[in-house]
DNA sequence: CACCTTATGCCAACACTATTGACCTTTCGT
DNA sequence: ACGAAAGGTCAATAGTGTTGGCATAAGGTG
């Protein structure tokens, strides 16, 4: 067992790496969503890191057991991100609406990290803290608690799963994007009446919704869902 | 330029390899596709795939431009199989059900081709085609154009988004995914109910919810919001 | 202040990976 | 039957994650 890693909170010498910088899990972690954002989702390696840290490669494995164990703290933090300085009214309706805008934000703030990570569990701090505070507001509202795990769990993975398919798209290099987005126009929009006569019907409509994120639609038909859910459990 | 790929199509002689297998794109393709359900989605790689096929690992390069064109090769046979054999029943809301449903399961079925191929848009005729038979089936039950178009994009996103994200937890390697799941016994489970009162509170039904896929609640949700909306439409 | 333990950074090595260019041999149209 | 070139092979390059051993400085203890 050459290389027990710490955890953060028991980590008592911090010795400067050559370079003269002093390592945290934080500041790795940070350095890697910089890498990201700037050499893609693929320039994540550990001799980059390294490099861009300072220090040299094997030294990560202090702090991490591997590069996936990396990858789940980088979740951690735009989970991190979206909930600081969130607060909530009172309003569940209006605050799990925010709530999830909030994280999906998050997540294309950082594409190419949301990319690797979006669809992993991490079972880290903010991450919990982000669960307790959605049953929360479910469970306040007034939700049985069976309805509110179920509406939880297709609020949370609804959100994720739409942060990974938007960030996706946004991660793509900038000509490969381009493309994506000019297929609208020049496939479905030519497309014969004949042939495709629902899509010809509605070329011009597609061509203006398809390019942006259908996540807000589908979350507030979930919250309506929700609210319908609610009042004929009151009713009872 | 040492390489040219020579289209399938275009392609003449059919050399045979040092140990008499006679290669092609479709070969090649089922191969990796039971490579992938073998070795998981990391397990994919041209020196394997070589030598599964009993060929050279450059000599893949003769057929596909790297391994990203392969993955796009694969992808394609997947949207394919989606929607083989489906037909409409006249009831919207039903239909669109199980529409849903055979887009996940498709996917689903290759779990580890999934997650590499999930989060790309093809834009080719069998994705082309289901867009069409979606968007007949709500214009059909009597939504105006533009509200057609909201629910065939939430519809859609969702869909391929939540095939995306239940793709990558069942492709994580034996290992992981054991971790994953046990995550909610090892870690949710015990939250104090002091620091994490509604964790707590609802952690056995944690246990039991979060190891399935959201996405049938999910869906139901958005139809139900659908269908809700359609009726208020109609009022007027 | 000096000492000793050990946490932590560094180095070298290993077994992989994708990809490429040069070479050779078989195949097919003429 | 011949010659062009498609297509398979070989060898090499530059990269990857990861590990075991070593060196050194940090920080508690006397």
């Amino acid at each position: 067992m050459p290389k027990p890693v710490v955890s953060e909170a028991a980590r008592r010498r911090r010795r400067p790496t050559k370079n003269g910088v002093v390592l945290s899990e934080d500041l790795i972690v940070r350095t890697a969503l910089r890498m990201l954002r700037e050499h893609g989702s693929a320039g994540l390696t550990v001799r980059r890191l390294g490099i861009a840290l300072g220090a040299d490669p094997s030294t990560l494995y202090r702090y991490f057991a591997g590069i996936d164990d990396l990858t789940l703290a980088i979740g951690d933090m735009l989970i991190g991100r979206a909930m600081a300085g969130w607060h909530g009214t009172g309003d569940w309706r209006a605050d799990l609406r925010e709530l999830g805008l909030r994280i999906h934000a998050a997540y294309l703030e950082h594409p190419q990290a949301a990319v690797l990570t979006a669809n992993r569990i991490s079972g880290k701090s903010h991450e919990i803290a982000a669960d307790e505070a959605i049953l929360g507001l479910l469970r306040g509202a007034g939700f049985p608690d069976r309805e509110a795990v179920r509406v939880y769990h297709a609020f949370i993975d609804m959100t994720l799963a739409f942060a990974a398919l938007d960030a996706a798209s946004l991660a793509l290099p900038e000509q490969a994007r381009r493309a994506d987005e000019e297929m609208w126009q020049a496939t479905y929009a030519r497309l014969s009446p004949a042939t495709h006569p629902n899509i010809a019907a509605v070329a011009p409509l597609l061509v203006a919704d398809m390019n942006d994120s259908a996540y807000p639609t589908a979350l507030d038909m979930l919250l309506t869902s929700a609210a319908t859910g609610l009042r004929s459990h009151k009713a009872c």
